[in-house]
RNA sequence: GCCGGGGUAGCCGAGCGGCCAAAGGCGGCAGACUCAAGAUCUGCUCUCGCAGGAGUACCCAGGUUCAAAUCCUGGCCCCGGCACCA
């Protein structure tokens, strides 16, 4: 099919008004949709994957007779429109270059500089990149989260979960860019510039106080190791500051000191240089004794308060430093105690074991097993650190006399209490590397009080979603399992910023934003009063409160200001597309999305309203695993496409079909060009079987009568695989095995008529759902209207010939043999086949084989002896006594490992000499010739005959010289 | 650590008690077509075998079963999530 004709097709569609759902009373839905995507850049190819599962099950509903809904949304709130267009008015070359290729002029292109502008842009854009893949979006639902009646429906939507009691307020710590406001740091990197992997990590100060009453606020993450502390270390050169807080005068680097003034408040005081704190002393908590302060190059100022408590025992770090100081400083610091001990060897594991051996606190141990030399191999000791962490906190129990035989996690949570007993305890939030806003700022977490959550610990209401939960049936089921323990540690979450986000006020107190993800939680119930909206039939003042409760919930008395058959139009209308079927969507909203999407409908609608099916799939990657995101679009040519650049090079087809056979939904799997254009070949191969496959005469009649029964198979079984979903095994079906069965029907000297022009018409609708194009272009001229309106074959269309079937299935058995004594000899230069002989097995044996059967159903052995006893009562099996017990000991275990035999008996010497011709052009026999058994003898020079068996006649193929090389 | 998912032929990736030496694709080999290349088509692609067979195989070690890539137990290793990112 030539590429540009996509393009044709996609107008005819849009001109028969496919896309558009109707209500139609009496007639069966299917509504379902895929995430909605954020505004953050141009499309690539893996972004069309979603669409490359959802619009094939909307357009096998369509073609069921179903009406149905696909609508499209885009979630403009938060930061990635922001982002893209300040980098627009930065003059990113990336999207400048955009723009160009999508033709847009530079006073559209001002425009954008507004986020609001630029989020509706990207959204067409999207929906114009959707409708290229073919997908029949209803474009009269596409909304945006920033649109004013979504703002209305997200206002309605907040004011209904504070009535029921879904809201509460807190406190609460949170990433904040200083400059832009508050950001989500995550590894799809949406928000950010840099750092996105980083994660947070909770510091607990402790409190050393000099004689003067300064205070060293040192910063560990493991406060139970306080009991071990043999000094305190400071970077040489360095300064630190003071930072009063309340009453106290701490002393910490300045990063650390910042931090704790943006989570705990105070303010930061003069510089102290660390100098001058060396050598003096302070006291240890708990214990009440004085340790020294020490240099060590290995401090870095910017993690935690730049003030390390040293730990020689179980800090490897701390023993490494320990060594490299002048013996003078060494001899101040006592021997270190050992306050873990790590429990009875037997549990270990091997790397476990390796970082036990030999002598020595377990700090020295582990730099040993790791084999640091050097304070300045900062790997190996970060090495060692992890491991020797990672050991006491799994199996480490506390050896000192206060917390004797307690384990290491719950001992650093006492101390930790025990602390807070005696004094300011502050617990110290940051990331594990930069993390860089979008905008080029460091972002810093800060404390926010006052924030209002979305109160998902609520055990009622995580009790209805989790009941929920258990209903919806979900791609992949694994997902179903693992929703029960998602649901259990959602907590709270706040659903409220503020900053220079998009997104929609706070009802309850406008100062806020609403947070993007709890504005997008209940949109597939707005798409179907979007409709409305922009048929002009609603105005944005109508979308009261009042409205949505009644269209939603069936509250009375419903908006007044609507007409009110207007207004029970729009509640039928939703009464008619909810539930949703399917919301579809990536991997990542597994923990996010999805959970929230559920907790909402849980709260707001009754069980019967409630969405009946979640479908996960996984990331396309780029080379080597990784997530592609959209900003990487321009900067990465090669493997991974744009969208528009993919659909010229393969069409949409190729591609779609490409997704669907790939690999399971679940899997993530790497692009690969080559496999989009082994599916291009395959749809090239198709189109031509499709073409050639016209015809009004008849074939041989067995034939035909076989391929009308396969067809009548197939058919079922994809309508099967379809019903359950399954497209990556209709896609098999329809895109691998029909055209193997047609090949081989000619193969077998089928002919193009009118049951191969009947395979081909059934072939083309059932094409229709994954390659829509191709089907069209198929159909053109063989269907009344388009095919994506026709509707599918039922199986019963086509007449079942289990003879017919039967004799194929036999003759491929018959092949296999055939080949395999044919590979066998295929080494020999100096053999091939001549005449084929065929020796078809006596009735007998029949007999016989059923009652191997009947017992190896009744899970016996089956024995000689018991068939000889049962042969006495046969009188036709006693001619062949003789015969029997090689039979029965050859085949009896042969029996058992194969299937039970089905379909009809057929006559396998007439099956052989109909087929003879075949034989003799597929094998490049001389003849072919067939004998019963019982008749054999003159033409068995070898005595292969006594091999034959029901369903598997033997064979001797005679040699003859081989023309030779 | 906890929760979830995995480890399958040269590679990607299906299969998840018996028609499994294991789909499909890529790569490789041979043949057809061609002046040639490419494209396309056909066949082959674990080892051995001059007869439909045998031997090894689905991370490792055990086990259940007449039968295990598939079920169970125990190892080893990998990936994702562990919170504010549709």
């Amino acid at each position: 099919m030539d590429a540009s004709r996509a393009g044709h097709w996609q107008e005819a569609w849009a001109a028969a008004g496919l896309a558009h759902g109707r209500r139609v009373a009496g007639h069966r839905k299917f509504y379902a949709l895929v995430a909605y995507p954020g505004p953050s850049g141009f499309l690539h190819v893996g972004h069309l994957r979603g669409f490359a599962y959802t619009d094939p099950l909307h357009r096998y509903h369509r073609m069921l007779g179903e009406e149905v809904l696909f609508p499209m949304g885009v979630h403009a709130s938060g930061l990635p429109a922001v982002t893209w267009s300040r980098r627009l008015r930065d003059g990113d070359p990336a999207i400048l270059q955009g723009l160009e290729e999508r033709g847009v002029d530079a006073s559209t292109r001002a425009r954008l500089e507004d986020p609001e502008e630029a989020a509706r842009f990207l959204g067409r854009e999207y929906l114009r990149v959707f409708r290229r893949f073919g997908a029949l979006i209803d474009e009269s639902t596409f909304v945006t989260t920033v649109d004013d009646d979504y703002r209305a429906f997200i206002r309605w939507q907040f004011r209904a979960l504070n009535e029921a009691g879904a809201l509460v307020k807190g406190t609460h710590y949170s990433p904040v860019c200083p400059v832009c406001g508050p950001v989500a740091v995550d590894a799809s990197e949406t928000d950010l510039q840099s750092g996105g992997d980083a994660d947070v990590v909770r510091f607990s100060t402790i409190p050393f106080p000099l004689e003067d009453g300064r205070v060293l606020l040192a910063a560990t993450l493991r406060p139970e190791t306080v009991y071990g502390v043999t000094n305190l270390w400071v970077a040489p050169g360095e300064t630190l500051v003071v930072w009063h807080h309340e009453s106290g005068n701490y002393l910490a680097a300045r990063p650390g000191a910042e931090r704790l003034v943006e989570q705990h408040g105070g303010r930061i005081g003069h510089e102290v240089p660390a100098h001058d704190l060396v050598g003096r002393e302070v006291t240890v908590p708990f214990r009440g004794t004085k340790v020294p302060i020490l240099e060590t190059p290995v401090v870095d100022l910017s993690i935690g308060t730049g003030v390390v408590m040293s730990v020689p025992a179980h800090a490897p770090m701390d023993a490494a430093a320990l060594d490299a100081l002048p013996p003078a400083d060494r001899e101040k610091v006592g021997d270190p105690p050992v306050l873990i001990d790590v429990g009875p060897r037997e549990a270990w594991t091997a790397s476990e074991e390796e970082l036990n051996v030999g002598e020595g606190s377990p700090a020295q141990r582990a730099l040993r097993a790791v084999g640091v030399h050097d304070l300045a191999d900062a790997a190996a000791l970060q090495e060692a650190t992890e491991r020797l962490y990672r050991l006491e906190f799994v199996r480490g129990r506390m050896t000192v006399p206060s917390l004797s035989g307690v384990p290491v996690r719950l001992a650093r949570e006492r101390v930790v209490d025990q602390l807070r007993g005696e004094g300011p305890c502050f617990e110290l939030q940051e990331f594990t590397k930069p993390v860089i806003c979008r905008n080029g700022h460091a972002v810093v977490i800060r404390r926010v009080p006052d924030q209002w959550f979305l109160h998902y610990s609520d055990p009622a209401w995580k009790a209805e979603t989790k009941s929920l939960a258990a209903r919806v049936t979900t791609w992949p089921v694994e997902y179903g399992r693992e929703l029960p323990s998602i649901l259990d540690w959602f907590g709270d979450r706040p659903c409220t910023r503020r900053g220079v986000w998009l997104g929609t006020r706070f009802p309850l107190d406008p100062e806020w934003i609403i947070e993007p993800i709890a504005d997008s939680t209940f949109y597939p119930a707005y798409f179907v009063v979007r409709r409305f909206v922009s048929e002009g039939r609603l105005r944005l003042e109508d979308l009261t409160d009042a409205f949505f409760e009644f269209v939603f919930r069936g509250r009375e008395p419903g908006e007044p200001r609507v007409d009110r058959a207007l207004l029970e139009e729009v509640r039928a209308e939703f009464l008619y597309w909810y539930p949703l079927d399917f919301n579809v969507g990536g991997k990542e909203h597994k923990r996010v999305h999805f959970p929230v999407f559920l907790y909402t409908h849980a709260r707001l609608l009754p069980p019967e309203l409630q969405p009946r099916g979640i479908y996960v799939h996984g990331w396309v990657t780029g080379p080597g695993g990784s997530k592609i995101s959209k900003k990487e679009t321009s900067t990465k040519a090669g493997r991974i496409r744009p969208t528009d650049q993919a659909m010229e090079e393969w069409g949409p087809d190729a591609l779609r079909l490409y997704y669907v056979t790939v690999a399971s939904p679940s899997q993530d799997f790497e692009f690969d060009p080559t496999g989009v254009e082994a599916a291009l070949t395959r749809l090239g191969d198709i189109e031509r079987l499709v073409r050639e496959a016209a015809g009004t005469g008849e074939g041989p009649p067995e034939l035909d009568a076989w391929l009308e029964s396969a067809t009548h198979t197939w058919v079922k079984r994809a309508r099967g695989a379809f019903d359950a979903t399954d497209l990556r095994t209709a896609a098999e079906i329809v895109y691998v095995e029909v055209p193997r069965l047609l090949r081989r029907y000619y193969a077998r000297g089928g002919l193009p008529g009118h049951v191969t022009d009947r395979l081909a018409r059934a072939w083309t609708l059932f094409l229709s759902p994954i390659t829509p194009h191709l089907a069209e272009e198929l159909g053109e001229g063989r269907f009344e209207g388009l095919v994506a309106q026709s509707r599918l074959p039922a199986p019963e269309e086509y007449r079942l010939s289990p003879d017919a079937e039967a004799r194929e299935e036999f003759l491929d058995r018959v092949e296999d043999d055939l080949r395999s004594v044919l590979r066998a000899s295929e080494g020999r230069g100096d053999w091939a086949p001549g005449e084929a002989i065929f020796y078809v097995a006596d009735p007998w044996k029949r007999t016989l084989e059923t009652w191997l059967r009947e017992s190896v159903d009744r899970k016996e052995t089956p024995t000689v002896r018991d068939v000889m006893a049962r042969v006495k009562d046969h009188p036709e099996l006693s001619a062949h006594r003789a015969e029997i017990p090689k039979y029965v000991e050859r085949v009896g275990p042969l029996v058992r490992a194969e299937p039970v035999p089905e379909g009809p008996r057929i006559d396998e010497a007439a099956t052989l000499r109909a087929a003879e011709a075949y034989l003799v052009r597929r094998f490049g026999f001389g003849s072919v010739a067939v004998y019963p058994e019982s008749e054999a003898a003159p033409h068995d020079p070898k005595g292969r005959r006594d091999r034959a068996r029901p369903g598997r006649p033997a064979f001797y193929l005679v040699g003859r010289p081989s023309p030779g090389p």
